[in-house]
DNA sequence: ATGAAAGCGCTAACAT
DNA sequence: ATGTTAGCGCTTTCAT
């Protein structure tokens, strides 16, 4: 499709200077006369001579380069964090590498010894599922780490948060303040910290109110729409007393929904469900959904910030960004009320 | 967060052996002998070092990376196609760097301008704006490149399609069946190859049935749900006798239904919708949505195994791939008729 | 204001 | 089986 490589040797050739003369003007250093500048601008317009980001990487051992790694980009949770970021990112003259992992906590580690030796400038890393242990010898190789939802308990990363247990808290407390009191939890992947910490949320609330949930009141799914209906299915053939559901996101609610409507449960008259995130799915299913708001977008931009800061050693700036979540309450837990948001 | 960066030569004097020796080691040359091998791969271990990948492609000219370039990584529709992408490309050992350009097409220049600086091996671009002469310097520059839903009429580029044509000729030919005369067309972008020839299939069903358009019955748009809904509002109160509106993709339909409901209009009684992609949220808005299936995730993995093809010179497997969309027909546009899938 | 030399960390080609 | 040399395309430092 293309020749070969126009180089800075051939730039300096053909303007008849030094190579060095050739990177004095790519770089937009003063000390170039006008004339030659020119000159030599001109053979680069001629030649579409384009720097090599590779070699100057070497030299300056920077990359402008950033790892995002995600579970999964096609989950709209995550896919708006990677709009934000690289929105961040692009206005900062950095770009993206894209790392998916699965649901796979060995992928995590896999993918970021991949960026380490692509030599990224740092990291952002969205709903590790990996232990403490095993990551953080993967993680400290880096210059720069920032995490999304996910604190460590020995060593303090820098990061950005949702205040989950908080959420999962509002969300429970909301269910029984509409007078639940069996009230289940589709809970996300074992490994998930978000999971976890709503999970936590909605055992405190539950406490606060003098109920003692069962043992398996609680079931794990993968975040996805098809597991969470598998979930769902699966919960309220054991439990056919809970009459409400909070589940661990939109996704998994969405499934818990579509469950409810194939085994004609209507919902919020028989059941009553809640998720968290607030995809723009929450607000236009039927019954729309009732769930705890986190501003996605603002956290991949947050991130990528931070993370900037923490490339260019303002180390102040480098600590947590908590978020507090915001209960929208929609008809999927009240029969009387409607959306709430757009 | 780390120390200076283990290097070859490191690992070489620790070893005790010329670095070349670990680069064999390295990269897994049989010509090393077992104990040195093994001595050489526990001080890899001990140390940590990880090649890399910047000089290995300085000398290689092949940096296993490739770019990929959408207009909105938010969109369901493109973080299908990148998920679907990154799972082809990670299994060869690729990785992918991220560019969103927005609708601006001038953006869609500039980051190609960067992937190329990056030396990427090639390049999938997906629904591209630009003209066709301005961008096709840009394209050129690459070793490879795949478009995703954009074809050129001077220069055929290697591109996995959807026939867009097909599917708009199809989704309009089901609202005439339904009954429908008076059909409007909730366009995307002037500047979307997918959205004009969506627009070319609604006008020749239209003229196949002897129905002729008035020019206001197309409005354009921006491709986002707020965007749709605002279209849709334009459209019905400069042409109330629309009894059906066609829309350029599922977002904007969920605009457009949105609009219907704030309007007291009942879908589809009063007006029927249908879009285009079918998205999860097609299937779970009420009305479900009808809609043109599109297979984005294949797209995608599709779309990058051609590249690899193109990449490898394998030149006999880049040429069109172009897939038949699917007429999904729910509630949206049949009030007999219910959700199709799941 | 411009050029020459060294070197970033690796691989490839040619020794031995 | 291992080492030596050259060079990928740049930036940095030091000369002039």
């Amino acid at each position: 499709m293309s020749r070969r490589r126009v180089t800075i040797d051939d730039v300096a050739e053909l303007a008849g200077v030094s190579y060095q003369t050739v990177s004095r003007v790519i770089n937009n250093r003063p000390d170039v006369r006008d004339a030659t500048r020119e000159r030599v601008q001109q053979v680069i317009d001629e030649t579409g001579y384009r720097p090599s980001h590779i070699a100057r990487s070497l030299v300056t051992a920077r990359t402008a380069t950033i790892g995002l790694v995600v579970p999964d980009i096609s989950n709209p949770f995550f896919s708006a964090i990677a709009r934000g970021a690289e929105q961040v990112a692009s206005a900062n003259k950095y770009i993206i590498l894209l790392c998916n992992t699965g649901e796979d906590a060995s992928r995590e580690i896999e993918v970021l010894n991949m960026l380490h030796e692509r030599y990224v400038d740092g990291v952002i890393v969205c709903g590790l599922r990996q232990k403490e242990a095993p990551i953080q010898t993967a993680l400290s190789q880096f210059r720069a780490v920032v995490l999304v939802n996910r604190r460590f308990k020995e060593i303090r990363f820098p990061a950005v948060l949702v205040d989950d247990l908080l959420g999962g808290y509002l969300a429970s407390q909301h269910l029984i303040k509409m007078g639940h009191t069996a009230i289940g939890f589709v809970a996300g992947p074992f490994t998930s910290y978000s999971g976890i910490k709503r999970l936590q949320g909605y055992e405190q609330a539950l406490a606060e109110a003098g109920i003692e949930p069962e043992d398996d009141w609680v079931q794990h799914c993968l975040p996805t729409v098809e597991d969470g209906e598998k979930a769902a299915h699966l919960l309220l053939n054991k439990r056919p007393e809970l009459s409400a559901l909070l589940c661990y996101n939109d996704l998994v609610a969405l499934g818990a929904l579509r469950y409810c409507a194939a085994s004609g449960r209507s919902v919020p008259e028989d059941i009553a469900i809640a998720g968290f995130d607030d995809i723009m799915l929450a607000s236009v299913v039927s019954p729309a959904l009732t769930t705890c708001h986190a501003p996605r977008k603002e956290l991949g931009s947050m991130a990528v910030s931070m993370l900037l800061d923490c490339i260019n050693d303002q180390e102040d700036k480098c600590d947590e960004i908590v978020v507090k979540p915001e209960l929208v309450i929609r008809a999927s837990t009240s029969a009387t009320q409607f959306a709430t948001a757009a």
